[in-house]
This record gives structure tokens, sequence and C-alpha cells, in this order.
DNA sequence: CTGCGGCCTCCCGCGACGTGAGGGTCAAGC
DNA sequence: GCTTGACCCTCACGTCGCGGGAGGCCGCAG
């Protein structure tokens, strides 16, 4: 018994010649050969294939899924959790872009068109190696920073998009509300605040209140990020950090 | 003025070398180039790259993108329609994808282990070029033979795998309904016939109720349909068919 | 006038397969 | 028992979407 390539490949919806190629490089090997040589795939391969295609669609290169799988620490629920995780990651991405279309269409209906600059929010602005620079420089060698790495070195690629698509929108926020003359220390920035706060805790580490206003103070003093902020208005570094501070304040 | 190589790969959260490769297939060929053959991008160039982004993180192929954004005769809004069903469409794909790992999780809790048949219908075992068959066999010529080739040809490779989860699910539906000694004209039988329509409609072609009774007797007469059938269940494709006209009968 | 960062054009390489070529295998039907 | 056709095998080269480096020009800062 045991399913032939030919099976498989038509059950898993892939071609034979992807199944030759895991067989190749090691990803999947079928448990057993008939007497001539033909691959026969168990149970137990079949189940297996179906996480290299559940993590391949969700944009994990193959060794990568090599190396999740066969780590020997992680039980299945663990596992089902990630999955669980990667997939509501995923969703909020898209739905982002979704909303995002739906802005430019209400802007087609109001007669008004969005800048290329505002288009490309959902995509974010925000550069993930400054932000592995802040993170180093600042608190290399700390829990917290030990903890950013373990984390960042399983985000993919397409993480990397998602989280600077959800940094654009926050930066977006901050500022509105510092054109639209709301106080850094008013009710609204301070929730902008909050929701940086809980971008950076989601993504990277534990970003406590301590933390979260020495990384304000950093973007208007180290000049690379006060241009990120600058770059969008003038003086809404010093808005951010103000909020920032605002808002630590209130829950200290 | 205009963008320089850098500053837009910066901004949009490519490589440089992205925005060369994409000038030289000539997907996205800056509108200028400065004195000393610097690429320049205009604001209209951008606008292009993010469409391009936005296509591609769907799973076009580059292609294709540029097939669509060529098109003459689109215009902005039938544009972002579009981008926001394929949206809608993937969104749907992976919360049905969530939902099938919630599944697992509560069978793990529940002490009991889903067969490999079970953990595979999230990705359907539904094959493309049969359903290609049978439109062509039976209604080649027709009007819903042409929709149906005409909406075909722009789906991508995840679009199908989207399209046989679906139908994977719809036809467990039928095996669970039938095993549990439902009724064939019974409202449950009736409701997941509907459900096959609506899905036929969605994919392919305005899938009438005449049409589809047609299909129902084609799945119990052609062998190949009813294989797909009685490999579930013995007796399924015949369950399926007296469902579907069934349904058509009070729809009448 | 000398760095130094940014830009240019080649051009080779890689991951994840697609696509035959050339040939063995195996159940079915005559 | 022999052909036929669907299915399987192993090479091996092709494709797509870039990555990354070599070798060299541009432009502004000191």
């Amino acid at each position: 018994m045991g399913y032939s390539v030919g099976q498989v490949a038509r059950f898993a919806g892939i071609t034979v010649r992807t199944l030759h190629h895991y067989d190749e490089i090691g990803l999947l090997r079928p448990s057993e050969r008939s007497a001539a040589g033909y691959r026969r795939y168990s149970d137990r391969d079949l189940d297996r294939l179906q996480q290299v295609l559940f993590y391949r669609e969700l944009g994990f290169s193959l060794e990568e899924i090599a190396v999740i799988l066969d780590d020997p620490g992680e039980d299945p629920v663990t596992h089902l959790r990630r999955q669980h995780e990667l997939l509501r990651r995923r969703i909020g991405r898209l739905e982002a872009m979704a909303a995002a279309v739906e802005r430019a269409m209400e802007a087609r209906k109001m007669g008004f068109s969005l800048t290329p600059q505002e288009r490309f929010e959902v995509f974010g602005d925000f550069d993930p190696e400054q932000y592995a620079e802040e993170t180093e420089e600042r608190w290399g060698g700390t829990d917290a920073f030990e903890q950013s790495r373990r984390r960042s070195a399983r985000y993919t690629r397409d993480d990397w998009r998602a989280i600077t698509a959800e940094a654009g929108e926050v930066l977006q926020a901050f500022a509105a509300a510092f054109a639209e003359g709301a106080p850094a220390d008013g009710e609204r920035a301070m929730g902008v605040a909050e929701r940086h706060r809980a971008h950076i805790t989601r993504w990277f580490y534990d970003c406590t209140y301590e933390i979260h206003k020495g990384l304000g103070e950093m973007y208007v003093t180290d000049p690379r990020f006060a241009a990120n902020y600058e770059r969008v208005a003038e003086g809404l570094s010093r808005y951010v950090r103000d909020a920032v501070h605002a808002n630590a304040a209130r829950h200290a």
C-alpha cells in the first residue's frame, strides 16, 4: 500500500515534479520505494506534505520549512498555534490593504485623488534595517534585545511588509493628529502612542513604558529617526516624543 | 525633479535591483532619465509601481501584471473593484485555513486525530483540468462556456487552490449529509446543492438550475466524475444528482 | 582634488520548480 | 503471450524574479 506520486499530486493539488523536487532536496522523502523504484507515500508522509504546503503558502522558503518541521522540540500543539497566529497576521495585513482600497474608492467618489505618498501607506515606508539598528544600538545585550532577535529571525519578507504597513499607519495617525492641531498630551495623540507601543510589543519585544520613553527621546535626538518623522511634517518628531511621554505618564 | 532609484526603493520597501529589473522587462520604465543616465521616477511612475506591488503580492506574475495594467479598456474604478474582490477572496481562503487549524486543535483537545484525507480538505482534492474538460465537453461553444473561459483565464494558481478548497468543502458537506442519512430531497442536502451551484456561478459561469441539473446527471453517467464521488462514498454520485434535482425543482 | 555615497551597465547565480528526452513497469484487453 | 497506454523512473536543461558583485561614472563635501 501507500500512495503513488500521481495520486498524491492530484490529491494535494500539486505536480509530480514538485514531489520529485521535495524528494531530491530531502524535504519530503517517501517512506518507502517499491521493488521497481516507485515512490510510495504513507499517511504520515501525507501529513508532512500538508504541513509543507501550509508553510509554503505563507511564503516560507523550503529550507525554512525543513528547519521548522525538523525541529524536534516542537509538539503539534505549538505548531497549530503558530499556524493560527501566522494566518491571523496575514489576514490582518490583507484587511489593511482592503481598507486602503476602500479609502481610495471613497476618495474617488468624493472627487479627490490621493497623492502617491498616501497610496504607498499600506506598503509602509519604514526601513527594517534601521529598526534593527535602533534596537541594537540602544538595547543591545538586554533581555528585550535578545527577545527581539529571536522573534524577528522567524519573520519572512512578507511579515516585514506587514510590519512596515502597520508602522506606516501609526506614523500617518501621528501626522494626522499633529496636522489637525490635537495636543500631544491629549487623548488622541496618547492613543496613537499606545498603538505604537503595542506595535513594538507585538512584533519585536515587550516594550515597557520606560523603554518607550527612551525610544521617544531617540526619535528626536537621533537624526536618522528624526528625519523619518520630519520628512512627513516639521516638528513631528518632537510631537511624537511628547505624546509618548504623556502616554507613559498616564500609565505610570 | 523626480525620485531616484534609491529613494523609490526605500519608499516602496523594495530593492534597487528590483527597479532595474522592472525597467529591463518594461514593466515600469521611469518616465525620464537625467543627463548622466540616472533613472528619474515621476509621481505617476510611483502610482504604477504601487499597482505592480499590489498585484505581485496577490501572486500574479510580472507578465500578467503588465497585461492587466496596460489594458486600455480599464478605468481606475474597475481596477479598484477588482483589487477589492481579489483581497476578499484571499481573505476568505485564509479564513478557511484558519478554521481548519481551529478544527484540528479542537480535535486534538477531544483526543482524536484527523485522517490525512480530512486534513487535506482545506487544500482541496479537485482537479481543475477535469473541470475544464467537464465544461468543454458539455457546454463547449455556449455562452456559459465562453464566460467561463474568459473568467478562468484570469485565475492564478492560488485562485485555483482557493477554488479547489471550496469545492472540497462542498463535497465533504455532501458526504456528511449522505453518511448521516439526510434525505437527498431534504433541506440539508438541497442547501449543499445550492452551495455547489453558487460555487460554480462565483468562479466559472452563471450556472442556472437547468445547467445544474445537467451537471448532476453527468456526475452519475460520466465515470470520471462518478469516480470522484464514489471514491468518497458508494452511492454519493446519485445522492448528489438527486439533491441537485430536488433543489432545482424547489427553485423552479 | 579627493573622497565617498549613489548611480550606471554587465553578468553570473540561485530557488523552486516546468518541461521534455529516453526508457522501465504494470494491469487490461485482444 | 503480446501489445497498448497510463504511469513511473532518472537525467538535464529552461524559466522567473530577482540577489549580489565587478568595474566604472557622477556629484557634492570637505
